[in-house]
DNA sequence: TGAGTGCGAGAACGCTCGTTCTCGCTACGT
DNA sequence: ACGTAGCGAGAACGAGCGTTCTCGCACTCA
């Protein structure tokens, strides 16, 4: 941990720390041993820990999206490009820290503390947004964006949980099938078997 | 909480607890006012608190297991039993207490606990295959089961963080076209579009 | 040089938690 | 009736937490 602006170290610190292990099973003593900063600083920053796991959380919102929207851009054509999001996945799930979607755990441990909640739900909305607006321009049903961020979600904890990585192959390929046959009859994708 | 028998009042007073507010963050006491017995008792039965998470987490993939495997029985067809398990989840989600998968919830916070971890694990693999048997009898290729898994993987947490319901209709609709295209072309769930 | 200010190190505080211990009551056997 | 075994109620204990406080050092500015 030797990054210069103390406040980014201790928000590493902290991500890396509450990710691998749980949020309340962290110290405040070992997140200012792991930053390098006293804890006098630390708690001249982040007035409180809830203070500082939103600001862990928003560190990975944004190291997500950034992520995200730097794999799509790889690929050129609006198919490829909704497939792009498994394919950073599959890179994500096999990195050894690899331990689920950081928000999903959060919610899970701390369901009672509203801000968290918000943070998640406001997470998970942005990703959906941007789902759909890939879907859009791919002139895809927009029925269509619900189905591939729900497939994403499950590649996250199926893989988190297993503890193995080709939960991302499967949802991709599931992917694409549904991307196919939207593309093949738009507004058809809630058309196939029924039953009650 | 007048049940009979102290031992599952006690594991139904935790799980109630422990699913809405998180592991972590409910003591032992408030279990035994919850249960209505005494701290002694408590502990022999339970001698730790370990030893009561894992029965909460056996007593809920015993009630998950029946509540799917009783919804399906209440279909006919192989498909129609397939699409089952979301119409299950759609009655879970608009339960007013739901908080998604209490696996996930307690892998997120407790990953670094290995009993928690293998159970979760072990619930995961249970649900996995008992798909893969579904998938078997309708005759799709095996490829499908995963794919509806994490589907149904992706329901929980969707409805969850976003507090609706309406990711069950999503999943079985998603479900609908992929197992209608397992079932056109078997061994081509995999050979929609491809891109890197 | 000397008073003052800011900060690091870490002790201290109040609280909560998991777990154990004490106390007193109840019920049963003889 | 009396000793005893078991149990409920809850105090007690030790550890760990989030947060604050104290102390002492280094650096600044006149």
């Amino acid at each position: 941990m030797t990054e210069d602006d103390p406040r980014q170290r201790i928000v590493t610190a902290a991500d890396a720390l509450y990710y691998a292990r749980g949020i309340a099973a962290v110290g405040m003593d070992e997140v200012r041993d792991a930053a390098n900063v006293s804890l006098r600083r630390l708690y001249s920053i982040f007035p409180s820990k809830d203070d500082l796991i939103l600001a862990v959380l928003n560190r990975r919102h944004d190291m997500w999206t950034q992520g995200v929207e730097a794999r799509v851009a790889r690929v050129a054509g609006p198919v490829e490009k909704l497939l792009a999001i498994y394919d950073y996945l599959a890179d994500w799930f096999v990195d050894e820290s690899f331990r689920g979607c950081g928000f999903i755990n959060a919610f899970g441990e701390l369901g009672a503390n509203p801000a968290v909640v918000q943070a998640a739900r406001t997470h998970k909305a942005s990703f959906q947004a941007y789902v759909a607006a890939l879907v859009d321009a791919a002139g895809a049903d927009p029925a269509l964006a619900p189905q591939l961020a729900i497939l994403a979600e499950g590649a996250q904890t199926t893989a988190a949980i297993a503890g193995s990585p080709e939960a991302a192959t499967h949802a991709r390929a599931a992917a694409a099938v549904l991307i196919a046959a939207a593309l093949r009859m738009p507004g058809g994708a809630t058309s196939g078997v029924s039953a009650g």
